[in-house]
RNA sequence: GGCGAGUUACCCAAGCGGCCAAAGGGAUCUGACUGUAAAUCAGACUGCUCAGCAUUCGGGGGUUCGAAUCCCUCACUCGCCA
């Protein structure tokens, strides 16, 4: 926790752009937002107070989330004062995804990640400074509300034709999957938080993902007609890959935040991954480098792009970010160790136990078949996998190809009491022999 | 409430009585190449006691030697009409 503390305290904005604005569109955060030019005077002037709404989907924010956390935390840098909003209502709710109905989350589980995300969010805002944060939930302004005074009061101020134009809903209607009303009426609660902010905070900005467009400026113009006054959004782009996979995704599973979900490791795996084509554009999003150092960074990328040392800073500082340096300096530490190149045999012992226990492990006596250490440990999901793999000649026990599903642990045992089981390039588990 | 269309593996989507563990595409995994890349090419992609067996095509029931394919029924979705 206090390595953490330290990372937020060393975080800063560069001082080479005129203002926030300007650093923040070059960085490719903004996709879409309220009037530009109003919006770049007012990030410019006295401080302001703007929020971001995190609905508890699951039990922890994911990397989609840390766009967002960050957006907040760079308008705190600049003298901003940031309402992070859990959603205990809207998460009731669901906001409309895509392509189909959500199914409804229990209230229980609801609250139990509200705290969690409660938590999460606020290891990444400063709440002592003077431009301290806030946390808010939306529960506290509708857990009393009356069907009848929600409709009286603020479905009034709807229009359904308006509400129907969103894309979320359109998109929705025209699927086979159609909406139900209690999905089609999330976007009046979500309205509905920016005018309860806004009387109560005096809130005149509001960010989210370029998918939430339509919530967002469901809130703009619900307090526009409610209280004639002007207030904003800003859309961050979705994050896109360029070979066209979806960002965020580490092995089909989404990226998490919290290390019981993503381990510290895979996490900094995850990001030393970066494409060349992606590793600039995630730094100026993802990191607090100023923009002559991702300058240095791009050149390093064209001129030697084999180094990665892009790819290295951002795992490095990502990696720091979420998960403290401490953390982060024993994943990379780890890293180098199991990638080093060099003979296993020849790693010191301590080392070698330290790094496996960084990734995905288990113990198990010497006996056991490989085919039955690949299910143990994750790398593959069943027997019928595990074998198939061997088949393909994708299993290394100590970087030796395993030929036969039938081999066991015993003769590859290193002096640490250890194994290295590895399947294809570089997916990695540790195998601690009884 | 009435009528019509639909529900297939992670996603999209063919199949319309046996040749279907189920075409094709995407995603994913592995091999070659490489930088723990990308692109490209090749293979894999339900499970298991794996040259065989078991269980899958919304749920349940039935017809048949035999069903994802036919019938009944329930659930859900979409559309049209009230």
């Amino acid at each position: 926790m206090s390595s953490t503390n330290a990372v937020l305290a060393d975080q800063h904005n560069d001082p080479s752009f005129e203002n926030i604005w300007d650093e923040i569109r070059w960085r490719g955060l903004v996709h879409v937002s309220t009037d530009e030019a109003a919006l770049r005077e007012l990030l410019s002037g006295p401080p302001i107070v703007y929020y971001c709404g995190f609905d508890p989907t699951a039990p922890s924010l994911h990397l989609g989330n840390l766009v967002q956390l960050l957006l907040l935390r760079r308008l705190q840098l600049a003298g901003h004062r940031p309402l992070g909003l859990v959603g205990g209502s809207t998460g009731l709710i669901g906001d409309p995804r895509p392509t189909a109905e959500r199914t409804l989350n229990t209230p229980e589980t609801v609250a139990d990640w509200v705290g969690r995300l409660r938590a999460q969010i606020e290891r990444f805002l400063d709440f002592e400074s003077e431009a301290a944060a806030r946390m808010v939930n939306n529960l506290d302004w509708t857990a009393d509300l009356s069907a009848i005074d929600f409709l009286r009061d603020i479905g009034k101020h709807f229009r359904v034709g308006t509400m129907l134009k969103k894309d979320a809903v359109s998109a929705r209607l025209n699927s086979d999957a159609g909406i139900s009303y209690t999905e089609f009426s999330y976007q009046i609660l979500q309205g509905f938080d920016f005018l309860q902010l806004h009387r109560q905070y005096d809130c005149v900005l509001q960010t989210g993902g370029s998918d939430q467009w339509g919530n967002l400026t469901s809130g703009t113009d619900l307090v526009h007609r409610v209280e004639g006054h002007s207030v904003h959004a800003i859309g961050t782009p979705l994050i896109t890959n360029s070979d066209g996979t979806k960002f965020g995704k580490s092995e089909g599973n989404a990226v998490w935040l919290d290390r019981d979900l993503t381990s510290p490791y895979a996490f900094y795996q995850f990001w030393l991954n970066t494409l060349d084509e992606d590793v600039i554009a995630r730094i100026k999003i993802f990191t607090f480098l100023t923009r002559e150092q991702v300058e240095e960074l791009e050149r390093a990328v064209a001129d030697e792009p084999f180094r990665r040392a892009a790819q290295r800073t951002l795992a490095r500082e990502v990696t720091s970010l979420v998960h403290g340096r401490d953390a982060t300096e024993q994943v990379i530490a780890a890293s180098e160790a199991l990638f080093g190149g060099g003979e296993l045999s020849g790693l010191d012992a301590d080392t070698l136990v330290d790094a496996l226990r960084e990734i995905p492990h288990t113990t198990a006596p010497a006996s056991t078949p490989v085919a039955q250490l690949l299910v143990d440990t994750g790398l593959t999901s069943s027997l019928s996998e595990a074998r198939r793999a061997i088949a393909q000649g994708g299993v290394y026990l100590n970087n030796v190809k395993v030929e036969s599903d039938a081999v066991t642990v015993d003769g590859a045992v290193l002096d640490a009491g250890v194994a290295v089981l590895r399947r294809g390039k570089r997916t990695l588990a540790g195998v601690f022999v009884e």
